[in-house]
DNA sequence: TGGGCGCGTGAAAACCTTTACAGATCATGG
DNA sequence: CCATGATCTGTAAAGGTTTTCACGCGCCCA
């Protein structure tokens, strides 16, 4: 079976109490004796139970990380973040996907909530009562999200969106789309707020119906965007501004020559296609990072907002 | 604090070992006393404290998972058949991005191996001998790598590369270039042996150097591409074939008029590009699947080959 | 009516670690 | 040489759960 702290303190024929001191509180034992347990526990290759640790110290070294969807490549560049910052603190960390279920979620956090010392939540879908409440049971930083009282790291949105607009109203764009994401979804909300705060004026805005935040969401509403006859559209994400693209160049409607189009998030997607798709970059590797900060910093209500910036590519140009 | 299994118990009137028996072995206690624990467990929350279960049976229910980089698609979508199926076992899944460093695997996997039940093993990029070592140390299953006497989840690259080739040849093709993935990448060696098995005579074949499996490396080895004087170019992987046609494009190459385009993996983008990609499907939901249940079932040994599937898109036609 | 059996339950030990507390050792100053 | 204090080390309890063992109760059969 597995080297115990017994079998340590046997061969170095000191107590089980010395052992753990030599190896998380140095200063305190005899030089001498330290680094006989030291080297005795290495040579043995004696690693403490994480899990007997956590029964006493409460704390487990581990994080819990939710999704909505991993395969929109917006959460996986997120959770490279929080995995690169959080094993340098040497914790590791548990993560769920939820695939866009918002009932799901709760219990799935719960269920993790026993084992780790925080949790991070990704464009949560649930309603923010649940959030509140679970956020009174374990450690809780949100990403993309936010609830008063609890910690998030979020994006400005609104200087997102103000760089868009600008972008299209200088390319002579007056009659805009927007398609929208789900409607359980802050992040949407908050663009579409953005969006009515920036265009107030300049633009005439033209919102179709919610779809879901994928590609094929995209397809399905292209169709709609065409008939709304709008020389721009900005879509609630990148992968649906691609179904987008993809539904216009099957009819045969030029980009950016008969209608320009605009994503959000900037996925490494975005630069590959064809033509390269114009998107507001939000922070990914970065918000992954500073909610793990926040949460092992014991921040619980702190507010970061980080900075959002215009990527002009392929897809937008002047209005026709 | 957390409600305790004592909680539950004194509300109930029973002890503690009534309670842990009502839960997770029923048959063994009165049905009247039964529902009457699992009805107050229930109402008080009550989830058993997965370290001390852990610590007295030996089993953590969590499983660990590695991939070498998450920004690659293929990776999240084994993730979510790996996360459903081991949700469904009731058990959580630490996963772990290694950012294609051999280096980084072995150390990763040892730190999680106190913390789990078994890890499986993505692709991974270490040497045979190192996984043969970690498999003593704890219960191992890989995927997309075999590696002798080690359990594993593979796809039938064999013949997956000779519906790639007869589709090809069908089409006129007779001088086709490989371009190679990471020499540490078991995939690529079976690709590469799979290619030269399949095309022996009907076929000359060019191999280009090793790149990294990721969009810049189909954009940095296009223009050898081109210059092979090739009709057709089969990618180490999706992302790669992506490379090659953003490449080719930007140089005024027609697909598949000038030269056919083939991938492997059958990403979600692979059919949002435009052209839409001809690529060998590979299994990822039900690979990430099989690999949980033989971890769960402790098949240590056992090898499951998953079928694969070439899908016809636009991006090969006839050679010119 | 009494012995035995089986079912359902409780008490206690065990898992491995950390930590508060007490004890031992040693040096120093009186 | 002893008392005092400082420094180091050991003992024991605690954390929440599972499991072994034993006990009590009711029932059946002789």
């Amino acid at each position: 079976m597995a080297v115990t702290i017994k079998d340590v303190a046997r061969a170095a024929g000191v107590s089980a109490a010395t052992v753990t001191r030599a190896l998380s509180k140095p200063e305190v034992v005899r030089p001498a004796t330290r680094d006989r347990v030291k080297e005795i526990a290495a040579s043995l290759g004696y690693h403490p139970n994480r899990a007997a640790r956590g029964l006493i110290t409460g704390r487990t070294g581990n994080l819990g990380l939710l999704v909505p969807d991993l395969g929109n490549p917006f959460f996986p560049s997120i959770v490279k973040g929080v995995q690169a910052r959080a094993h340098e603190a040497d914790h590791a960390v548990f993560l769920a996907d939820t695939d866009e279920d918002p009932a799901a979620e709760a219990g799935l956090v719960r269920k993790l909530a026993k084992q780790v010392d925080g949790v991070l939540l990704c464009s949560p879908r649930m309603a923010e009562a649940e959030i509140r409440a679970l956020a009174t049971e374990v450690p809780t930083v949100l990403l993309y999200r936010r609830v008063p009282g609890v910690a998030s790291v979020t994006a400005e949105f609104l200087d997102g969106m103000r760089q868009a607009v600008s972008h299209l109203v200088a390319l002579g764009h007056r009659r805009i789309a927007y398609v929208a994401g789900p409607r359980t979804s802050w992040a949407n909300r908050e663009r579409v707020r953005s969006l009515r705060a920036v265009t107030r004026t300049r633009v005439e805005l033209v919102e179709t119906g919610n779809v879901v935040p994928q590609f094929e969401g995209g397809v399905s509403v292209a169709d709609q965007v065409l008939a709304a006859e709008v020389t721009a559209v900005i879509a609630y994400n990148d992968l649906v501004a691609l179904g987008l693209l993809h539904r216009f160049a099957a009819r045969g409607v030029a980009v950016p020559h008969d209608i320009s189009v605009l994503g959000f998030d900037d996925i490494p997607l975005a630069a590959m296609v064809h033509p390269a798709l114009t998107t507001v970059a939000l922070p990914k590797d970065q918000a992954g990072q500073a909610g793990v900060d926040l949460l092992l910093r014991e921040r619980h209500r702190e507010r970061r907002e980080l900075p959002t910036q215009l990527m002009v590519r392929g897809s937008t140009g002047p209005a026709r």
